[in-house]
DNA sequence: GCCAACGTTGGC
DNA sequence: GCCAACGTTGGC
């Protein structure tokens, strides 16, 4: 099976880059996603080992920071049966089991510097990528593998296809 | 099942 | 803070 890529997108404000890699092994949960789209990518698509650009939004320079890798696949994200979690979900709560999922992801290498949106968008090969398109705003996208190797190359990293 | 109202996202 | 675009909700 090609392997496939990610872009997921975090608020630093929220959960950073800088967090991630201050946890130990480097490793964190990615819960509270609370949309259906991005709920069955991750349910459905996402496997351990596959890659994914962590991506900074709502910030002064939006960019993608770093690469991360699934460590471990989607299982029931229980901040949405917690009613003091901000990602609390009254319809699973009622229902008594998350209708939610998460996995954790783990860094893999930083960005020494950040490929800005900017930057981004200004890629001739890039034009076609879903962060790109109007209205685009799913917090989980696809990135196909030419994208991949044309980013990972803008950060000097050589990627392992 | 339609669709208006409302809430959220996220660049700028 | 603005606002376009999109997703969700709920009355009917």
């Amino acid at each position: 099976m090609a392997a496939k890529y990610w872009l997921m997108k975090t608020e630093p404000e929220t959960f950073s880059w800088q967090d991630l890699m201050q946890r130990p092994g480097r490793l964190e949960s990615w819960d509270g996603v609370r949309n259906y789209q991005a709920r069955n990518f991750m349910r459905d698509e996402f496997a351990e080992g596959q890659e994914v650009f962590i991506y900074h939004s709502s910030t002064a320079e939006p960019g993608i920071v770093g690469v991360a890798r699934i460590a471990r696949a989607a299982y029931p994200d229980p901040t949405a049966l917690r009613p003091d979690s901000p990602y609390f979900d009254p319809k699973s709560a009622e229902a008594g089991k998350s209708r939610w999922v998460m996995v954790d992801v783990e860094a893999v290498a930083s960005f020494a510097t950040p490929i800005t949106l900017q930057s981004l968008r200004e890629h001739p090969k890039l034009q076609d990528m879903v962060l790109l398109q109007r209205g685009q705003r799913l917090s989980i996208q696809a990135v196909r593998p030419e994208e991949w190797k044309i980013i990972c190359e803008m950060a000097k990293i050589i990627p392992v296809v």
